[in-house]
DNA sequence: ATAGGGTTAG
């Protein structure tokens, strides 16, 4: 009673040799493949243990006995169930029980979106060679994502033979079609090739909005011929009263161009004049003068635009703040950086965990100088330790040894621990600083457990470590102790002249006449 | 009415 239904998997049933390349031609003349709707996709379909899948074992395109290919479609299973995330559109296509219906080529085209998605390009176009069983005619929208699977695939020629044929069809390719083609060949360099496609427009008579334009900029700006590209600009702001116009999309290519060759302050040009003729910065725009200056070396002029942000009623962005904490730290300044990592850190942004081990260790530097400043760095070590699992090792260095500088040898200790822990070496740790530290304390024991844990732990314990200690233990009258270390130290080859001999016989002798 | 299209960091 229930009409068969065509499940996912029997798509890929060869009743047919599939085409190599996808056909645009609308024909339904595939006998042997009843065209039923609608399709559902279940996640029964996919059972991989399903005997109908015995059946494609032959020689076609898709073996579903293929390990990798089960696995494929299992991960495809998942995207398509992920589809949830994807543009708040997933109510349309998801039904309760994770059926996924096909009936309109609205449904089929976020399919094909679906596999595009999860970069199943080879699926998506065998989908796509399916379309007509589904009694579906492609649109432009279709189309639109049938060439961007091309260049996704690098496969240029093929996306604009796809273009071609839409006009073939008498398909009128709008705008956001021919965006997906020429900003594909714009991101991969291949201006000419895209300027060939607007020549080809032209010819047609089909006018382009303004955003294959603003693809047009970022790829002239991005193979470093930012003067064409800044020509091009002009050209069309003077177009402003025609359809085409700028906007903020060329402000910022062409402005990104100019800071990536060291021509920042030209790029601020351009954005006063973006602003003279109306048109409303974003934070890309701010972001990308950042950028720029940071790049330069400028980095207090970024912490400038920071402010014109907030002039503009613009929000810096996590990037705002991330490129100008970059560029303060690589020009070092450091005292600016720790600012605006304050100004982070209250906002709730989350510090990238290098920079703040890059902070933590100019901090320490620099507070051989200006003593205040290893408060800010241990401030920024906190945070680190209570963000990652492990710190990098360079910073606990760093961090062990200030701690020796201000004689807070059980913070070194316990870092000493975890460095341990985290299976660095100690190779680079001053031992000598952290076990005279500790003596002068008068807390031999401690000195003790640091010198044996670096000695566990693979560490080679200099001749300084062994006379510093054992001279401690006989100054206290261990005797029993330094004479053990001695002997540790002699087997390592390390031959100490202490103060004063340990003398375990005298010692031995003693207690001998005493009993 | 509407799917499909363009921007910034490390």
């Amino acid at each position: 009673m229930a009409s068969p239904i065509t499940k996912c998997f029997q798509l890929f049933v060869p009743h047919y040799t599939l085409i190599k390349t996808p056909s645009f031609t609308k024909s339904n003349n595939h006998p042997n493949m009843s065209p039923v709707k609608p399709l559902l996709i279940t996640a029964h379909s996919f059972s991989l243990t399903n005997s109908s899948l015995q059946h494609t074992t032959n020689n076609n395109l898709i073996n579903f006995n293929h390990k990798t290919t089960k696995l494929r479609i299992k991960a495809l299973v998942q995207n398509i169930k992920s589809l949830s995330s994807f543009k708040n559109k997933p109510d349309k296509i998801l039904q309760k029980d994770a059926q996924f219906q096909i009936q309109t080529i609205s449904d089929f085209n976020h399919l094909l979106m679906a596999l595009l998605i999860s970069k199943e390009f080879n699926l998506c176009l065998i989908m796509f060679t399916k379309l007509s069983s589904f009694q579906l005619v492609p649109d432009c929208c279709t189309y639109s994502i049938i060439i961007r699977c091309h260049c996704e695939k690098n496969d240029v020629e093929e996306a604009k033979g796809v273009l071609f044929t839409v006009l073939e069809n008498g398909l009128q390719p709008d705008s956001a079609t021919i965006t997906v083609l020429i900003n594909s060949l714009c991101k991969r360099g291949k201006v000419k090739k895209a300027m060939e496609v607007f020549e080809f427009m032209r010819r047609k008579g089909l006018k382009l909005g303004v955003q294959p334009y603003n693809c047009l900029l970022k790829g002239l700006s991005y193979i470093g011929r930012v003067d064409e590209a800044i020509e091009i600009l002009m050209g069309m702001k003077k177009r402003t009263n025609l359809d085409l116009g700028v906007d903020v999309y060329s402000y910022n290519a062409v402005m990104d161009g100019l800071c990536k060759v060291g021509r920042s302050d030209e790029s601020m040009g351009l954005f006063n004049e973006a602003i003279e003729i109306g048109l409303v910065p974003n934070v890309v725009t701010f972001n990308t003068l950042i950028q720029g200056y940071s790049r330069e070396g400028r980095p207090m002029e970024c912490l400038g635009v920071l402010k014109m942000m907030k002039k503009h009623d613009c929000v810096p962005d996590c990037i705002s703040y991330s490129t100008v904490l970059h560029g303060l730290l690589k020009w070092n300044e450091i005292v600016a950086a720790f600012g605006v990592y304050k100004e982070m850190v209250g906002i709730g942004f989350e510090v990238d965990l290098r920079m703040m081990g890059t902070l933590v260790r100019r901090l320490c530097k620099r507070s051989l100088k200006e003593k205040g400043l290893i408060h800010d760095a241990d401030e920024v070590f906190e945070k680190m330790k209570d963000r990652g699992l492990v710190v990098d090792k360079r910073t606990v260095e760093v961090m062990v040894q200030a701690y020796c500088w201000r004689d807070k040898f059980d913070e070194a200790l316990a870092n000493l621990n975890d460095m341990v822990r985290w299976g660095y070496s100690l190779e680079a740790i001053e031992f000598e600083k952290v076990i005279e530290g500790f003596c002068g304390q008068g807390r031999v024991d401690d000195a003790l457990s640091s010198l044996l844990l670096l000695h566990a732990n693979g560490g080679i314990v200099d001749r300084v470590c062994y006379e510093v200690l054992v001279n401690e233990l006989n100054a206290r009258g261990r005797v029993f102790c330094a004479s053990f270390l001695f002997g540790v130290a002699l087997k390592q080859g390390v031959v100490l002249v202490p103060n004063k001999e340990p003398m375990p016989c005298e010692y031995y002798e003693g207690r001998g006449t005493a009993s």
